[in-house]
DNA sequence: TTAATTCCTG
DNA sequence: CAGGAATTAA
């Protein structure tokens, strides 16, 4: 599944804006005078900073709490901001050539799109707004709470540096155990009238630090009173966030039941079959809407029919970047709550969270993989090790289920093969802990991975259609110059087989040979070892027979040409490229498979 | 027109 | 193997 890349790029670019201010925390040398540096995500760096850090610091409470409060802010406001800067970051990252060929398909398309695009997000619109003012309340809400939490700190830090008798920190010491022990008491230090708002946020859903790792985590020299009053912090921060956003999503994924089973684009729904939801989509469906070939559409479900959900590249072919992510994304808003809420990122659920609040529509959220991956090299690893993420993503088992966890020596050996800056994208993502979706992304060109792959199906199809194509590189970003290139390496493929057939026909008709059925390949020939250099340098995998039968035969057909005098018509090889191209076989599911190459070589 | 193919060249 | 020209089929 690609939702990867969608969540990556919503990662950085839903962040980005709170993001400023953090990652300005995390990493200032200011703030790490102040507190002691520790490879800490971010997360917990303006928490634990927010209460530790500042306390030896107190000249910079105020300028953090204003951070907080734009923080909150920023949450509750306008993403559109980022469009500008994100989109203009992502005609950057691309190549001159490849703008200019996105920018004229762009202009030229629109007129199938926007229509449907426009409906759609017309119809969104009018379900969720009632929802969208529900979500604002509620954001306010947070808001004032956290203003109460921040002046509450702030009068408690000044509290505890003028008088720390030993008397209170006792009583704080029981007040934590006491906590430790039930669970309940999460406001004893004495702030007591925010216990029903907790409640009322927290409704049973722990945040995933425990008290053990915070401690551990967070091992200052903090007194109890710091301690308790920075774990309060971090528990009701989060837990309030993630209740907000948890209900949230349950209502909008309540809310339009008819999308859920119609929806199901690379998301097996449970009780529906997919191929079904395909074929009974309505005109509501976002599905119908996509202005997709209906020969990507057939590769695309028999692709999904072995491999899931297939990434969002394939779905991008049409040149539809933005319309189609968009769509993507809209569907995993769609998705049944139990498992996916567990299952979706707090990226994704921000995203959700700004689509909701009347945002990041209109093909707004198309990003390129390219810039995917230099937003997360510019950013600092620590700032995309979110341990909430993480470990979603860990246990979803999404991204497990297409994209490789962990890198095999081959898989590293294959990186060898990406371009430079997915290179660096890759192992930065090695070194921090997170990998899922990132361990085969999107490729946005072809490399000469694919290009030994490529050769590999020569050995099964020698006329592959570009549909065929697509659904076999499914880890490729096809647009019109991909494509091409594509079939332009088979059809190199083809030149080279077809001048090696001929030649090898004269060479026996020169040598006397008279009987076209004793032409053969067999696997020590001449013959055979060139072909096999060429298409299989490094024997890395066995030539099928099949492959040698039809190269034969293409022989034969070469012998019995030339014998017969056409070599001398214009176009005598065209009947036997006719016959040959008859002979495509089916090509092994393997070769599906985005690390294929890698994978054939271990086998 | 466009995409696919072949042929030719570097 | 890529680029370009020419041809062809859709």
């Amino acid at each position: 599944m690609d939702p990867n890349f969608v969540l990556l790029s919503s990662k950085s670019q839903t962040f980005s804006h709170m993001g400023e201010s953090m990652k300005e925390e995390g990493s200032s040398p200011s703030s790490r005078g102040c507190g002691r540096d520790s490879p800490i995500p971010w997360d917990q760096i303006t928490i634990s900073n927010f209460v530790d850090s500042d306390w030896f610091c107190d000249e910079h409470i105020q300028a953090k709490r204003a951070r907080v409060e734009t923080i909150i802010q920023g949450m509750s406001l306008s993403p559109n901001p980022l469009m500008p800067s994100n989109n203009s970051r992502e005609k950057d990252s691309r190549h001159p050539t490849e703008k200019s060929r996105e920018n004229k398909r762009k202009q030229k398309l629109p007129q199938q799109q926007n229509p449907q695009g426009g409906e759609w997000s017309g119809v969104s619109r009018g379900n969720w707004k009632g929802e969208s003012h529900h979500f604002k309340e509620q954001f306010q809400m947070l808001q004032q709470q956290l203003k109460h939490l921040q002046e509450r700190l702030f009068q408690l830090s000044e509290h505890s540096a003028l008088a720390q008798s030993q008397e209170d920190t006792e009583r704080k010491k029981d007040s934590l155990k006491h906590r430790n022990d039930s669970n309940h008491g999460h406001w004893a230090v004495g702030i007591d009238q925010y216990k029903d708002l907790k409640r009322n946020f927290t409704k049973g859903e722990k945040p995933k630090i425990s008290e053990e790792e915070s401690q551990s985590r967070a091992p200052w020299l903090m007194t109890y009173e710091e301690k308790t009053l920075s774990e309060i912090l971090k528990k009701e921060l989060t837990g309030a966030v993630s209740q907000v956003v948890d209900s949230v999503l349950r209502k909008v994924l309540s809310k339009p039941s008819g999308y859920q089973t119609q929806l199901v684009n690379g998301i097996q729904v449970p009780g529906q079959d997919r191929k079904s939801g395909y074929s009974t989509a309505t005109g509501n469906s976002r599905k119908d809407q996509l202005p997709m070939a209906s020969s990507q559409n057939m590769a695309q479900s028999q692709a999904e029919a072995h491999m899931g959900a297939l990434p969002l590249s394939m779905k991008k072919c049409s040149d539809s970047l933005g319309h189609l992510v968009n769509s993507r994304m809209t569907q995993k808003s769609y998705q049944d709550p139990p498992v996916n809420l567990a299952m979706t990122s707090h990226i994704q659920e921000k995203q959700i969270l700004s689509q909701l609040l009347g945002y990041g529509q209109n093909g707004h959220w198309s990003y390129s993989p390219s810039q995917i991956s230099s937003s997360q090299a510019t950013s600092s690893p620590q700032s995309l090790d979110l341990p909430w993420a993480t470990n979603k993503w860990q246990s979803s088992g999404m991204g497990q289920q297409r994209y490789p966890l962990s890198f095999t020596s081959s898989q590293v050996e294959s990186l060898a093969l990406l371009p430079t800056v997915k290179l660096e994208h890759e192992n930065l993502k090695t070194d921090t802990d997170v990998i899922p979706f990132s361990s085969v992304h999107i490729q946005e060109g072809l490399n000469p991975g694919h290009l030994k792959k490529a050769k590999l199906m020569f050995f099964f199809t020698r006329y592959p259609s570009s549909s065929l194509l697509k659904a076999y590189f499914p880890d490729v970003q096809f647009n019109r110059c991909i494509t091409s290139q594509l079939i332009k390496w088979f059809s190199n493929f083809r030149e080279f087989y077809y001048i090696q057939m001929e030649k090898f026909a004269r060479q026996a008709i020169s040598e006397g040979i008279t009987n076209p059925n004793v032409l053969k390949v067999p696997r020590n020939s001449e013959l055979f070892r060139t072909l096999n250099m060429h298409y299989n340098k490094g024997n890395d995998f066995e030539v099928p027979d099949q492959f040698l039968e039809i190269a034969s035969l293409t022989l034969q057909e070469f012998f019995n040409a030339v014998t017969a005098g056409k070599d001398s018509e214009p176009s005598w090889k065209k009947p036997i490229y006719k016959i040959i191209s008859k002979l495509d076989s089916d090509i092994p599911e393997i070769f599906k498979s985005s690390s294929c190459p890698q994978e054939l070589f271990q086998n």
